[in-house]
DNA sequence: TAGATTGTTAATCGATTAACAATC
DNA sequence: TAGATTGTTAATCGATTAACAATC
């Protein structure tokens, strides 16, 4: 089953439609179609299938999509079947709510270190985790393999730290940092910034 | 000087040059070009010339761009020289966290009013702003005209908060919740979900 | 002037959608 | 069987880029 190249916007869907799936689970559903998905998130069935289809055929003629197959298969696609470890860098008042938030754990994202380089919160406690300072960072990233970090550092540290995560091969970087970062073109970014999201709103207001 | 219809994946990276402007800026620059600020984003320079077309001509041949005019200019095609008020909903770990952040003022966005509907949050302190009642939201956002509201409630409450909020008005909604809300064409969203960045980055790890 | 860079056009590239045969 | 829905093709639509005349 070797996958084609399948464009980024394409990838950045099927975690809304496994979001979907999971809804739709709850709701009792036990099959969907792709013009239900598609209603309820707001794009079209054509492009929910033809999406599908890059990967293979997941749906039955005249019946629609098994809810949890789909699912698994979804899961198998975007490599989230098993958990990963993640490192949180930042532990100020964004960085404690993310290391509360147990939204991660139950998607697969498990938070295993803390990380910050002011001495006075090294050793606190957060979501369960200490807080260590930042000369830990690479012997914990590399002894645990870590691939993924969240970077909540204010911005003029940032991309400091991100070239140090570079050179520790982490491979995915969810950045709240408000700056965009320069990392090679093998390593991820995705990008967290709620004033971004106000201000291309605020052009549609009256 | 009417506009032309401009998609939205343009305005979307609006927000993004004027937050480069204002770096290049603490840098000292005064002038920067169509090349400079494509090689600092990861855009092509074409795309940003274009980008700014749709608007006017901003540059000057042979020379590039004046870092505080176009930060001018983009404020003004994003509607964002006056500063605007906002209702926050939802003071749990994430809307403390978010009341506290500064770079929702600087950034001309002013948090004016917090609302939970636990009863033990009602009256607590939170960014200098007392918590309310969700029995004071239609009240509060009427009088005040508020039109842009983040949601940072529980998945399962978002919808029928959304529903009430475009019932009173409100035109753009900054939505933390990990669901996709239904909203009338009028509406703006946009979705702030660290798990959906995640799991579209974990398709790229080996 | 010579060099640099814009604004814009036209071509290219890529994403979305309509439509339908296949088939459950 | 009749009705429904998939997977896929081809057409359409839209976004990006290369190229360059204009001009600072």
């Amino acid at each position: 089953m070797a996958e084609p190249f399948v464009s980024e916007v394409v990838i950045e869907r099927l975690p809304l439609y496994l979001r979907m799936l999971q809804f739709l689970e709850k709701e009792g559903k036990q099959v969907t179609s792709s013009q239900e998905l598609a209603e309820r998130l707001g794009f079209s069935s054509a492009q929910i299938r033809k999406d599908l289809s890059y990967f293979g055929e997941f749906g039955k003629q005249g019946t629609g999509y098994n809810v949890m197959f789909l699912q698994r298969q979804l899961r198998r696609i975007l490599q989230i079947e098993q958990t990963r470890d993640m490192a949180l860098i930042g532990v100020g008042d964004l960085g404690r709510a993310l290391a509360n938030y147990q939204g991660f754990l139950e998607q697969g994202f498990h938070l295993v270190a803390l990380f910050d380089s002011a001495p006075q919160k090294i050793g606190m406690t957060v979501g369960g985790l200490t807080v260590q300072p930042m000369t830990e960072l690479a012997r914990v990233i590399q002894e645990r393999k870590l691939q993924v970090v969240i970077l909540a550092v204010p911005a003029q540290a940032a991309q400091q730290v991100a070239n140090r995560l570079v050179e520790l091969g982490v491979r995915a970087i969810l950045n709240y940092a408000p700056i965009t970062l320069s990392v090679p073109s093998d390593v991820r970014v995705y990008n967290i910034d709620p004033v971004i999201g106000l201000q291309s709103m605020a052009y549609y207001l009256k």
